[in-house]
DNA sequence: CGATAATTCGAACCGCGGGTCGAATTATAG
DNA sequence: CTATAATTCGACCCGCGGTTCGAATTATCG
């Protein structure tokens, strides 16, 4: 029978070798593109062999949605923090957005997979898997701070939801539009949304 | 010999097919998204054979640029006349965007497709699409209308790049985003442009 | 009408790429 | 060390979908 030692360190592993699968899978996104991305090569840049990958995950579709769920875990954990901070709507959705721009700027390709996969791959049924919660809910938190902000005057006197497409349109063309990727900075984050809330 | 009217008319009818195929084509990827079009389909829909449609086009591809060469040539037709009336840079900038976005009210299909498919599609060579000419000259247009206000100090002391990003993200967000298809008015286009500009 | 060219189309072709098989190698247990 | 389970992998499978073939139908013209 199997020690219970043992069957820790061979899970730790398994999850390891799953995570190298996770890079590799990343590093052919940022080159190829979501479409462009086979599994022969993700196995050959992960440096396994193609039926390992089916060993460690049930199909590719599995492996780039373990790649969106971690993406969201990550920026989740550091933005559940501002969003519980007490501050006022309009600065709390701003801190947010402003975070958001600073995560992207220290993993650009994961979080470009991660604000670029989900238009292309919602398509079909996958409707709920697990990643797609945390977007939801980032959805809604921030669609409840425009909605606080405009009772309280922070916000123009507008449809929340009009204002939220704006506010996403533009943090989206700032942080992702145009092929050189500079980084934004924060500065620049909060000065364009200051300068769209009057 | 074959006589010249004979000639004209089939050459009418001709182009009057491929214009049939270009609608069955952008039906189809109304309904299935870019990837999700087949062209099996598009033979379907636009009542040809399948391979009548390779009598026509020489790939799928041809049929995809032929469409947006057709939108672009439209959309920048209407577009032409405002660029040339000589209003102020700030103006004139406003004017082109709400009339994009009227452009889209009238054919939301066509115009999904204009916006959507180049960023899933510029992959690759086909750089040199003809259409490719019309979007570039588009954004060179705004971009030097962004020049010339902030100079005449219509636009914020920014970047041009920089407002090009919030702006072209900002007018996408909210013609765009969001499941709820609402024809977005021109009145909410300019309200918005206007509050970002100051 | 008869000959030739134009047009149409379903069947067949074929490369690509996701997924599987079975054998080989390696680790674990007793 | 042996038996068994875990892991690895290249070769193969197979359906999908873009493209082509060849035959049939239809239009044009003298």
């Amino acid at each position: 029978m199997t020690n219970t030692a043992t069957i820790d360190r061979k899970s730790a592993e398994r999850a390891a070798r799953q995570e190298l699968i996770l890079q590799g899978a990343l590093a052919v996104f940022k080159e190829k593109g979501l479409e462009g991305a086979k599994i022969d090569e993700i196995a050959r840049v992960s440096g396994f062999g193609k039926a390992t990958l089916y060993y460690y995950f049930t199909s590719k579709e599995e492996i780039f949605s373990a790649l969106l769920l971690h993406g969201w875990l990550s920026l989740w954990h550091e933005l559940e923090e501002i969003a519980v901070g007490g501050d006022s709507p309009r600065a709390t959705f701003i801190s947010m957005l402003k975070k958001i721009a600073e995560m992207v700027n220290t993993d650009r390709p994961l979080y470009e997979f991660l604000f670029q996969a989900p238009q292309s791959y919602t398509r079909e049924e996958n409707e709920r898997s697990e990643w797609k919660a945390y977007q939801n809910r980032l959805y809604k938190v921030l669609m409840e701070l425009i909605e606080q902000g405009i009772k309280q005057g922070e916000f123009p006197q507008m449809e929340p939801r009009l204002i939220m497409k704006a506010m996403g349109g533009l943090f989206h063309g700032l942080v992702f539009l145009g092929k050189d990727r500079d980084t934004i900075t924060e500065n620049e984050i909060e000065e364009m949304l200051g300068s769209l809330l009057g």
